[in-house]
DNA sequence: ACCTGAACACCGTTCAAGT
DNA sequence: ACCTGAACACCGTTCAAGT
């Protein structure tokens, strides 16, 4: 009997997690369709189970996010450890700030919208990214240029706004012009004024 | 029959012109209490007109946003033409762009969303707007200490996106920081290095 | 000419009923 | 134990019917 039950609960088990791929999957895509605020009634149609099913797997919206951003804030934040090992500190955080800027903008704002939300799971997709960045500051303030009073919790947050603000833009150069002047404020000079 | 056409068209007029000004009265509550996505059935069921007159007279949600922000933004553009007369153009646009933040964080992202949205009516609430960024950073570039790289439109979109990305936290203090490292980027020093 | 509010197609979310 | 989808209370938006 407990065997029985055993093979039944493995089988329930590959039938929960099935259903759990599947939204994510579907969860994935939609959201890059349709942005961060995308119907979860019309993912869970799409992924061929009952809206229960999805509330089920991801007690709320923020939840699904962070699970389908799960895998990309790893790759950013490996990013982030691999750019530890330059020479130059300001070099490595202003190229790490560029791939956050990156990351901020894809989805119609997902990756920006889930590191402002004051949500707790908005904190989980915010904690990874905010530890890198630290990182990368301290190293920065350290052996580089960068201001002595810069944080990294404030950079995090300019970078989201300029993801958030251009968001509807067509002009992709804006964004990378805002983060500039952005790296001036804190220490990094790039280009001299004109 | 053209004047009792004439008294009957007036009388509508009043009329219409009572529901104009209750849905805007309204509206402006609403959106204070709920944030720039409030419920348009709520304000005209608050405003005591069917859902139906609130669209005769604000065909979208921009164009009774746009409404409510009218004279605000009115307000916040005459403020910075007195800057002009500052003798320091680099103090004037650095006081200006503290009061565009402040409007950008009222009504919970309203001003903000305003000034980021695509959209034709969000146009017309960023045109004053850039206006007076212009005139202020081109006396600032001119006479200041401001980079001459520097463009009214990033201005205002650094600002909306400092707002949006600050709109969710507590610390007010977190919002001006952030601003004066923008400051610093174009070229208004602030305060230096510790 | 202007207003009305019922109606439509959606949404997020829940929960009794199934297997 | 997990899934289902009908059901609920909402939403934005429209439009025939009223005055």
């Amino acid at each position: 009997m407990e065997n029985f039950s055993g093979s039944q609960e493995v089988s329930m088990r590959a039938h929960a997690r099935r259903n759990y791929d599947q939204i994510l999957r579907v969860a994935t895509t939609v959201f890059a369709e349709s942005g961060p605020d995308a119907s979860l009634n019309e993912i869970a149609r799409r992924a061929g189970v009952g809206p229960g099913t999805l509330y089920r797997h991801f007690p709320n919206r923020q939840a699904l996010q962070a699970a389908v951003l799960g895998e990309r804030i790893e790759n950013l934040c490996g990013h982030g450890a691999d750019l530890l090992s330059l020479p130059d500190a300001d070099t490595a955080l202003a190229r790490w700030l560029r791939s956050l800027l990156i990351h901020t903008r894809t989805d119609k704002g997902l990756g920006a919208a889930t590191l402002t939300h004051a949500t707790d799971q908005g904190a989980q997709c915010r904690i990874a990214i905010e530890e890198t960045a630290a990182r990368l500051v301290a190293r920065a303030k350290d052996s580089g240029t960068v201001r002595g009073d810069t944080s990294a919790d404030d950079l995090v947050h300019l970078v989201a706004g300029i993801g958030l603000a251009t968001e509807h833009r067509s002009d992709p150069a804006q964004a990378e012009r805002l983060l500039d002047t952005v790296l001036r404020g804190i220490g990094i000079p790039g280009t001299p004024a004109p």
